[in-house]
Parts: C-alpha cells; sequence; structure tokens
DNA sequence: TGACCTCTAGAGTAATTACTCTAAAAATCC
DNA sequence: GGATTTTTAGAGTAATTACTCTAGAGGTCA
C-alpha cells in the first residue's frame, strides 16, 4: 500500500488534469481518496503545496528524459527524447494551464519554474546542437535558438489548448491519445525544415505514424476531407 | 462619456490582463470603476457574461485583421497581418490563459469559441495560401497546415506564456513591448524556412527589426550572449 | 500495560465572493 | 410637470471553500 502522501498526488494530479485545478477542490480530493480533509491538510500545508509538490515530480519526470547527450545522436535518439518529454508534458497537463496562478501569488515556486524553463530549454538546445553535430539537422546558432523556444512553447501549450476546446477528452482515452499523437505530429513538422541526412528519409516515415487522420476527432482544424462540421448541438 | 457598460468592458479587460481572471473580483472591476455593484450587475448577468461580451469584442478584432485575401499578397501585406493580430491577441492575452475555465463551464461560450479557432485558421491559411501562389512561400498544403496550427498556438500562447513566467511586465509597458516583439520574431521565424523571392530578401531584415537583445530583459532564455548558465542542479 | 508517535476522522469556521434586492436618482417621453 | 423607463447605489446574503481543531485510532517499543 502506498504511502498517503503519494495517494493524494496521484488523485490530486488526476483530477486537476481531468476538470482543471479551479474546480478541484481540497475536500474534492479528500472525498476521492476516501480520506478526511484533516488528514489532506496532515500531509499538506495548503492547496499550493500540492501543486507545487506535483510541479516537483513533473520536474523530476522531464528531467529524466532529457539527460545530456554524450556521443553521437541518431534520429533514434531524438524520436525517444520527444515522445517522452510529449508523454511526461501529457500527464502534467494541468500544470501549464493553471500553474501561472500560483506563480502570480508565490515568487518561491515562480522562481523554481523559471530556472526549470531556463534549464529545459538549456537542455534541449544541446540535444538539438548534438543532433547537428551528427549531421541530422542543419541551423544556425540563432535559428536552432529559436526553433528550441518555438518547440517548447508548442510542447508546453498543446495539451491545455487542445483540451480547452476538447474536454470530452478527459473521459475519452482514445481522442485523449490522438491529441498527444497531434502535437507530437506538430513539433515534427516544426523541425522538419531543417531535417538533413538520415533524419530527413525517416521525415515521411514519422508524420504518418502520428499525423491524425481519424475525422471522428474534431481537433484544431475541421476534420480534414470535404465534410466541415454540421451544426453540432452541445 | 462612453457608456458604462463599454468601460465596465475595458477596465475588466485591463485588470485581468494585469492580474489574471481569477485574481480580480466583480467587486474589483466596480471598485476600480467608481461604480457600486449592483450597477455593474445590471449590465451583465454575471462575470461570465463580461468573460463572454470580451470575447466577442476580442474576436471582431482580430477578424478585422484577417480579411480574407482579395488578388496578389505582398510581403507587406503579410507582416501588416501579423502585427495586427499579434498587437490583438496582445490585447486580449488574459483570455488565452482563462477562457479554458470558462469553456469548462460554458458550452455555449465552448462552440462560439471552438467555431471562432477553427474560423480563423481557414482564413489564415487562405493568406498562406495566398502567399503562395504570389511565389512567397513555397510548402505542400499538408506542410502549409501544419504551419499554420504551429502559428496559431504559438500567438495564441505566447502572452499566457511569458507573462506567466514575467509578471513585472504587467507594470512594465516597456518589458511588455519587448515580450510582444519576440512573439513576433519567434513567428518570423516559424516561417522562415517556407519563404522565397522578396520574402527571402525580407528576413533579415525582419529579424532584426523584431529580435530582442536586451540583455535586462529576462524572458524564456537566460540573456543572450556568451554567458550561458553553469550547471544547475535540480 | 503504558508511553509515545504517526496518522486519521469529521465537525466546524472564517473569509471570500458572486450575486440580489430595494429604493432612489437621472434621463426620457408626453 | 407628471409619468415612465433606464440607470445607479449600496447594504446585504447565500454559498462556496480553503483550512483548523480536537479527539482518538493504530502502530511500536520498553
Amino acid at each position: 500500500m502506498t504511502g498517503t502522501k503519494t495517494r493524494i498526488l496521484d488523485t490530486a494530479l488526476d483530477l486537476f488534469n481531468r476538470h482543471g485545478e479551479r474546480n478541484v477542490t481540497t475536500n474534492h480530493i479528500a472525498e476521492a481518496l476516501g480520506i478526511s480533509p484533516g488528514n489532506l491538510y496532515y500531509h499538506f500545508r495548503n492547496k499550493t503545496a500540492i501543486v507545487a509538490a506535483l510541479f516537483q515530480r513533473y520536474r523530476q519526470q522531464i528531467w529524466e528524459w532529457l539527460p545530456p547527450p554524450k556521443g553521437a545522436l541518431t534520429w533514434q535518439d531524438k524520436m525517444h527524447y520527444l515522445q517522452g518529454i510529449l508523454e511526461s508534458m501529457w500527464q502534467g497537463r494541468f500544470l501549464h494551464r493553471d500553474l501561472p496562478h500560483f506563480l502570480h501569488q508565490d515568487p518561491e515556486l515562480r522562481a523554481e519554474y523559471t530556472q526549470f524553463v531556463q534549464d529545459g530549454m538549456e537542455r534541449g538546445l544541446q540535444i538539438y546542437q548534438g543532433l547537428r553535430a551528427s549531421g541530422l539537422i542543419e541551423a544556425s546558432d540563432e535559428d536552432l535558438r529559436a526553433l528550441m523556444v518555438n518547440t517548447w512553447v508548442l510542447a508546453m501549450s498543446w495539451p491545455g489548448l487542445t483540451h480547452g476546446l476538447n474536454p470530452a477528452a478527459a473521459e475519452n482515452e482514445t481522442l485523449d491519445r490522438a491529441l498527444l499523437r497531434q502535437g507530437i505530429y506538430q513539433i515534427v513538422c516544426l523541425e522538419a525544415p531543417y531535417l538533413r541526412g538520415e533524419a530527413l528519409d525517416h521525415l515521411d516515415a514519422m508524420k504518418a505514424e502520428f499525423r491524425v487522420g481519424d475525422t471522428t476527432v474534431n481537433l484544431l482544424f475541421t476534420a480534414s476531407g470535404p465534410h466541415i462540421g454540421e451544426s453540432s448541438n452541445g
């Protein structure tokens, strides 16, 4: 039996991701766990502490997916990175939507978050540079930096955006995964112009793997194909 | 003297952008205006109605910046579009951060927002296609579509993200404008690989115009320059 | 058994906040 | 100028919600 503290974080993360942190009260979390509010507050001083703990967890998870590159990087390494990071960002998707509110009020947390963003982007840049050294990418330093920023922003924003438009995804595992897949696809497209050599050879396959053609899924665009959404009442 | 309804929206927008919708109560808005809460609720049924009205306003503003392309498009047209849209998105920056919460609760508003995103992206795609027809851009249909999605996501997310990391921007006009400028820069870099002809000739100038070199500004990266952060453990 | 510590229950509270209600002022109309 | 409608004030309320407090259960070690 895992510790109560861990279980609180687990269910809090789940509820936050599904309904948004703002709609989830500490009493909800306790109730979902079958524990008392008092017990919850025994483990966490306040709601912010829960969010902060979830952020720490999230950061560590991302960090494990961004080891400093050692030796020559392959295209497979890159895809490995990409999937791992997106997966982690997906799991912590509520954070990028609701964390700003806490950053606003908690300078310490904000400092940590800023550091996290800077470190992550620095580490990501190293990976891109490694790929360039391996001849898989061709870009100037400035272009690489801009690419890194765009990749980061896209990766961070994608989950929150798509879930805002598609709340049904919270209850629909298939839709949820489709959204994640399209996020990866978008990042692949972002990098595409800079790819060279072996990476370029794999590009079409990568696109095909992550392209979402499912017309039942209404993502950002109206479903591809001739049918543009009929009226759909909610 | 402008109507009370309009003034409510104006100050609400200002306060929302500065402090985040969540931290701004209806009483705050009334107080900032020097009117009574009762008066505010005479004009707007509830807080959601205010947000919804701000969204309508925002949508119209964006829409005015995205006229359907007629005839051949020039690179100047494109930059005109870009600046106008980013400016509008900047003015409604709180929306992209706080709207999801209301979308979650108000299916009608969500339908409108979804429609807005789809229409906007469709219209944007037409513009890109116009640029392609003018020989300023070279890309496949699929690439163009992916580019459009990435542009949209970036444009929508940029204000919220950078303000989350840099809350000081709310009180600092200079910093605020610098963040907006860098947002435009990032989008220019996003499009850069697809540019051709005259657009390509202007690329360097565009980058130079919007590049933010101010080292006093701490945006996403650590300040540009040779000093890259030492090792920092998490 | 008893002392001690960790963990839990659950009723309760203080503060916030979106929103209401009544009455009166201001504008408009005839 | 009186009647009617629109707009405003401002005190007040109901509901939410983060968080507290006390008491006690359960485990461990002597």
